[in-house]
DNA sequence: CGGTACATTGAGAGATATCAACAGGCGTGG
DNA sequence: CCACGCCTGTTGATATCTCTCAATGTACCG
């Protein structure tokens, strides 16, 4: 959780040529609104663990994830650690009306990401009503995911929170990559369990669990998805 | 879970009367607008446990809590429950990008709403940048409830999540109706046990205890704080 | 080669769930 | 007016899932 003090490089390259644009909040802008962001933009690239906002902290800047992975998280006082989603690329972050952060961000590998000062920002969509709309999109899916979210943490069995942790987050790089058939996992066990709401202990058993019952392949940073039928009734039930 | 058939009344007193404008969307608007909404409006009311919009159903309309308490929760194909918020008056529900939606909506005890439809809801705000901000607003509130919520439902023992439970409850009620030392629980047991990700006897045993501690006093549909700051304390932890 | 961080596995403990019985309030109907 | 049934909530005994503590294994890196 080391913190980067870089101020970022101006975006060299044009929006309209970002990757990940059709993804993120700029995919509601035109071209002559995309060039106006190039300007207000600064590219900032983590390394592994690295923070990019921390829990409390003022919220100077808000963030358009380009590359990588992100975990966000809440701590309790006493150390205790829930991580309320990861980010990918395209994921909107630090938009929030209050003066801090309510959770803290950081890379899982290297990231890259886009800032904005959230004062510019704030001047830049005030009367753009189809980046509004947009924004509010993305909010009320993060709040869906977030309601699914709660479910899988107050109802469901560990099994059934790996199962269901394992089939989302390919659906969601299926989004981004494409079909394929093994799911890279660049967070750690402690992640996983930080994630579902389980000890790293139970993780491990309950991959192990799903390996021997031929439901998954188990590879270091991945796992390959061998019987996505019997994952699936696992994830619904 | 009955279901009501009524298409409502038009809303006869002035927008700008109502009570809890300042608590919802409609605090963004000015009078000439409010006057315009007033037309598109249909105020209903609901019964204890109605059914105001159910999982999966068409996502026809919008609604603004007006007065009551409702639960709002998603269940899995098996019956297990997990109520994911509680709304009260100035909430507003049923703002979803899908076409249908992914939790259900029913009151606690008798609730009146002010109904929109989303398609001539849509088109009222389309060009209304402060009312979308305004909307903007409420979901980061939303989000970050819930993600306060999974911190709960992850990581926090099942006193911890009573005690939690209790002083977010009186924050929101102190909130709208001012302070005071006992907390109305128009919810039963079991809601706040699919709350909490808890067991009816559970939470029963939990408010037992608390009671015996000398934390809460137990009344007939409320409790009353007795010693916040351990309350507190438990909840911080 | 040794060290470190991460992951897995095992044994035992503990918190919450489950199953079951009981109590209290309330409306209904005799 | 009282008896009855129903519903909600409480309490008790036991089961079970997950956690905790501890040891071992494995990959990576200097």
């Amino acid at each position: 959780m080391k913190i980067s003090l870089v101020a970022g490089e101006p975006i060299g390259q044009p929006c309209a040529d970002c990757g990940i644009r059709c993804f993120s909040v700029c995919a509601a802008l035109d071209k002559a609104e995309l060039r106006e962001l190039e300007h207000l933009g600064r590219h900032i690239h983590f390394v592994s663990c690295e923070t990019v906002f921390g829990q409390e902290e003022l919220t100077t800047s808000v963030y358009n994830l380009l590359e990588g992975v992100m975990r966000l998280y809440k701590l309790l006082p006493d150390g205790r650690r829930q991580i309320v989603g990861f980010a990918l690329p395209g994921d909107f972050l630090g938009m929030t009306t209050s003066a801090r952060h309510s959770f803290s961000a950081d890379a899982i590998g290297a990231v890259a990401v886009c800032r904005f000062s959230r004062t510019s920002f704030a001047r830049f969509i005030e009367d753009k009503p189809h980046l509004l709309r947009r924004i509010n999109e993305l909010a009320i899916r993060e709040l869906s995911r977030a309601q699914d979210h709660m479910v899988l943490l107050g109802r469901r069995s560990a099994e059934e929170k790996v199962a269901t942790f394992l089939l989302n987050w390919r659906d969601r790089l299926v989004q981004l990559r494409g079909p394929a058939n093994t799911v890279p996992l660049p967070m750690s066990r402690q992640d996983i369990a930080d994630f579902l709401g389980l000890t790293i202990e139970t993780v491990s058993r309950t991959f192990t669990k799903l390996e021997r019952d031929r439901v998954i392949g188990i590879q270091p940073g991945s796992v390959c998805l061998l019987d996505t039928a019997r994952a699936e009734a696992m994830a619904a039930a």
